[in-house]
DNA sequence: CTGGTGTAGGGAAAAGCCCGGG
DNA sequence: CCCCGGGCTTTTCCCTACACCA
């Protein structure tokens, strides 16, 4: 071996074991940054592996664009949504936080645009995004084959399960700077789609590990939207909040504190949404207005209540029975029923109520007062259900027909009465001489016999 | 024919429960 | 979150017509 072969092969040696160096610490590195990834994607519970996985093996460089671009689109969207909504209306608080999140992209401001006006016009921002979004395309599956979506657990089939040709790599780098392709082409449902359009998505770099953290922390404060969590506790009442101005605005509740106050009227109000609110009461102003049937509100919550008459939708359910309300007032009034409180008495009577305005007809059997009449006989009733009964007297009209001998009545409980002729149900006994009734006027009528009451 | 008794329906009072909106 | 007003349903009650029988 010549000296030059010797230094050749030494010059080798060194190279070889240097770039094993160099290669073992990035592989380390390589290691570290897919524990922490994991580490997040854990704590976040959701899809965001593949869009993390995605930036960081592929496209180093192009989080910066992005990143820029976030921030540039960020301060767009900011001046588009001051400019066109009421900058101090908190309202609505879910909707709000999602159109900061969904300022993030090109795309993400067209969604701006529309969640802004579906602020208005009703629809839900995520509704409206699904509504946007079409299906998965070519693209979308050739993203996938080298960025791990496979592994993804919200990524169901099998679409995604080839390994990425090398020939790939300058397509997809195509695909990525094409911003207004960006979120479909990595959707595959409206869950990715909402995910695709958060800051976050950019952020988790590969070569700015501490900016990513600082997004994590933004992201978390989003998800807990998705996931429900509410990390902020009332020390008081116990009630869990997701933000901390959320807890402080409650925590008023138990310090009686109202900072806002009308200048109009001087009423007072705990947070400055229930005075904005309020402020409408003056001016008349109804500036949410459902797009099904056009009625107005005065606020988003009032629209959003609204809402449910046409969706259908039941968010509180009793826990004991499953019944679902559109209104979490009538869940409490409902478990009343289980409970069996009745806070509402009577002054004069003593009786008790489970719901305010039972005790307020009630009272009307104290006072007298019968404010609906009958147009055709004159006659008074307590509530204008009875009234509506009263009526069928004068039409005739008997809705309530026997299925066994067809014979009509003009209420249920005729009806039901009727019924024990043909069932020869008789559940009221006389308790003296045991013999059974079917009406317990009947009983009533008999027991003369033995008192030999005279009618 | 009359009075006692039983049967069944008419109608109303009031409470229960639920719902939409302010 | 609380409250109000209202709608529908259900229960309970009084009253009455009618049939049957001694």
């Amino acid at each position: 071996m010549s000296s030059v072969e010797s230094l050749r092969e030494f010059v080798n040696e060194r190279l070889t074991a240097a770039a094993e160096e160099i290669f073992r610490v990035f592989k380390t590195t390589i290691v570290q940054y897919e524990e922490e990834i994991d580490r997040q994607r854990v704590m976040l519970d959701i899809c965001w592996k593949p869009q993390v996985k995605l930036h960081r093996i592929e496209l180093p460089q192009q989080h910066v664009c992005k990143e820029e671009e976030v921030l540039a689109d960020q301060q767009l969207c900011n001046q588009e949504r001051n400019s066109s909504l009421d900058q101090e209306d908190p309202e609505p608080p879910e909707i709000k936080e999602e159109q900061e999140e969904l300022c993030t992209s090109r795309e993400g401001e067209q969604l701006v645009l529309k969640v802004e006006t579906d602020t208005v016009m009703l629809t839900p921002a995520y509704e409206e995004s699904d509504h946007s979004e079409a299906e998965p395309t070519s693209d979308h599956q050739l993203l996938s084959n080298n960025s791990h979506v496979a592994e993804s657990p919200d990524q169901k089939g099998g679409e995604h399960g080839d390994s990425g040709s090398a020939g790939d790599g300058e397509q997809k780098e195509k695909k990525r700077h094409h911003g207004s392709k960006s979120h479909s082409d990595y959707a595959k449902n409206s869950s990715d789609i909402q995910h695709n359009t958060h800051p976050g998505e950019k952020s988790f770099s590969f070569d700015k590990f501490g900016k990513s953290f600082k997004c994590t922390s933004q992201l978390n404060a989003h998800m807990r939207v998705h996931t429900g969590e509410k990390p902020y506790s009332c020390n008081t009442c116990g009630k869990d909040f997701r933000k901390p101005s959320e807890l402080t605005i409650h925590m008023r509740v138990h310090t009686g504190e109202k900072p806002y106050s009308c200048n109009t009227c001087g009423k007072t109000f705990s947070d400055s949404s229930g005075l904005r609110s309020h402020m409408r009461t003056h001016t008349g102003e109804k500036p949410y207005f459902c797009k099904t049937c056009g009625k107005t509100f005065r606020s988003w919550g009032d629209l959003e209540k609204h809402t449910r008459v046409h969706t259908g939708e039941r968010p509180y359910s009793c826990k004991i029975c499953g019944k679902a309300f559109t209104h979490d007032s009538h869940l409490t009034a409902h478990m009343r029923i289980h409970t069996g409180e009745k806070p509402y008495s009577c002054n004069t009577c003593g009786k008790t109520f489970s719901d305010s305005f039972g005790l307020k007809v009630h009272m009307r059997t104290h006072t007298g007062e019968k404010p609906y009449s009958c147009q055709t006989c004159g006659k008074a009733f307590n509530i204008k259900s009875n009234l509506t009964v009263h009526m069928r007297t004068h039409t005739d009209e008997k809705p309530f027909t026997c299925q066994i001998c067809g014979r009509s009545f003009n209420q249920t409980s005729g009806l039901t009465r009727h019924m024990r002729t043909h069932t020869d149900e008789k559940p009221f006994t006389c308790k003296t001489c045991g013999k059974a009734f079917n009406q317990t006027s009947n009983l009533t009528v008999h027991m003369r016999v033995h008192t030999g009451e005279k009618p």
